[in-house]
DNA sequence: GTGAAAGCGCTAACAC
DNA sequence: GTGTTAGCGCTTTCAC
């Protein structure tokens, strides 16, 4: 087993330079020779050893992804576009979890650094923008979906501000003025920024910000329904809330369902993210969309083009995407 | 940039050999010069080069994960569960998915064929047992949630026909009688055995099986509605559906939902796989549960005890773990 | 306890 | 158009 390529030379009666010609597609070996080499190869049910190849090439062409978590649906679809866009130009997408774990991000950037991967894309991270910047200057990554103050990393995202702005006017536009959000802990730049956003879409039409209509939990499931049982206990409950996922937005709308409120007439809900259960929700369930492809062939695109730029310049820029509103029965409108 | 072992010898001055022996614990290198080579480390930012290391070594330890599409958040699960088991023990995970799309199956394998990777955990496959068999030869390979009749390749998976019979008879038990069945094309070996877990089921209850209660559409989301508007155009709608999936359970639910029949009531839905968003819709969903953490562990488990297995007698069992009937809303049981 | 040196499988200068 | 050879960064015998 484990055939090399000096197997497949002397099958082939060339030498290993012919072979490795053959292999990386170099146009100056006879067609009798590529032959020959060709017909080695399937006898022998060669391919060849990337470990050796890359040691030798000095990169591996593969990237690698890490995910805080692996519940977000919502990041496949990043992953997807990512792949899309890679797989073509000859990268390889491997990708890696955090659960959630301390260190397990360190842990898996060890691959960057053992010089297993090319580059690694973070879709969220708990580096600081330090640690971010010192790791930029040596290795190639990227920030998606969440950005981290004074990193001056690559990163794609969207205007969260803009995009929670736009939601919480959407609910406006619908005639309510009570409205509550859901947020994450103000760590996560995404939360924060949605929350400004919300914020300045209830300045702009003059509705005052209530301390009591905000809640601050994690990013995922459970917070949201903790979020509406607060709410609706409150004196004058809010009509719409605006959660800063779908996830947040499912169990919120799962509790006010369990309170006995028809979600889409006596609440509204508006999530974010649109990941695909949306729509299999009952009701489905309006959000903001990130359009996940993009974002994904964006941050890949520009960190190719890093990795393979060796003059110094790469491209640190920061980046944002065109985020979408889309209604749904949880804000009482229309499905299809 | 990317000092190498040359570098901290020459920093510590010791040679090679000694940066080696600290790197690996080898115990018989003095605590001084183990002090000296640490500290060189430190100052020169040093991780080794794997693909160096893995090269001489022969291996890489690491476990490649195939998915056959990324929106089964049930596959993450199993991959948590793999996750748990392996990092402890050295390995790491590394993740990539088929999308569905032709040749990427084989794409993804010459990460195993490149020696990038030792092993590869198959959830899910379109190879067939000959193929398979010839694959599990030279490599370690192992099949999980999906087998494949006549390989001789390790497999993990639930017993399909067994799960479907009781989760059918426990239909059955609620006095249900025309119960249909929603199902992917037979050949998904899974779909194949639960649907023979379903007539058994109906057989053993003296129920006559009607080919107008069974469905065979596809594993995703769409398959369940389109079947749910099949049955209920029926002069005999069913008062119970069985489907293999949660997604498709998931469908057929929002579909008896526009057909205003009340899921839990008028219709039963049982699904499979207990993915975490059975419990966030509106009503929960009852299904099967695979033991998603336990099948991930052992499956590993295994393919990591044949990796190491130099002698060549590796174990190519076929293993079933125990599979749970999860009682919800949508069979009209209570949510706790 | 430590070092010199061979070699893992491959690519790329360089020579012809 | 092809072969020889050095060497990528590392581990591991084998001497000492």
């Amino acid at each position: 087993m484990g055939a090399t390529i000096k197997d497949v030379a002397v099958e082939a009666g060339v030498s290993v330079a012919t072979v490795s010609r053959v292999l990386n597609n170099n146009p100056s070996v006879s067609e009798d020779a590529k032959k020959r080499v060709s017909a080695a190869i399937d006898k022998l049910g060669y391919s060849p050893n990337y470990l050796g190849r890359n040691l030798r090439k000095k990169h591996t062409n593969v990237i690698l992804v890490i995910m805080p978590n692996s519940d977000h649906s919502f990041y496949m679809n990043i992953v997807s576009g990512i792949r899309r866009y890679a797989q073509p130009r000859g990268y390889s997408i491997i990708c890696a979890s955090t659960d959630e774990m301390e260190g397990m991000e360190l842990r898996h950037m060890d691959m960057l650094f053992n010089r297993i991967v090319d580059g690694v894309i973070l879709l969220g991270t708990n580096f600081d923008a330090d640690t971010l910047n010192k790791l930029s200057e040596e290795y190639n990554i990227a920030l998606c979906t969440e950005s981290v103050a004074g990193a001056e990393v690559l990163t794609v995202v969207v205007n969260d501000e803009k995009a929670a702005y736009d939601a919480t006017a959407e609910l406006v536009k619908e005639g309510h003025r009570r409205i509550a959000f859901v947020g994450a802990a103000d760590s996560a730049s995404s939360s924060r920024k949605r929350r400004q956003g919300y914020i300045r879409a209830l300045k702009d039409a003059s509705i005052p910000i209530k301390d009591e209509y905000m809640y601050l939990g994690r990013y995922d499931y459970v917070s949201g329904g903790t979020a509406v049982e607060k709410f609706m206990a409150l004196p004058e409950p809010p009509t719409a809330v605006f959660c800063v996922s779908d996830l947040l937005a499912f169990s919120a709308i799962k509790k006010a369902n369990d309170l006995g409120l028809t979600v889409g007439k006596d609440l509204a809900v508006m999530g974010f993210d649109n990941i695909t259960f949306c729509e299999m929700m009952q009701p489905t369930v309006s959000t903001v969309e990130q359009p996940c492809m993009e974002m994904g062939r964006e941050v890949v695109r520009k960190l190719i083009s890093n990795i393979n730029n060796t003059n110094g310049d790469k491209d640190n820029g920061y980046y944002t995407v065109a985020h979408r509103i889309v209604l749904r029965g949880s804000t009482g409108h229309n499905d299809n």
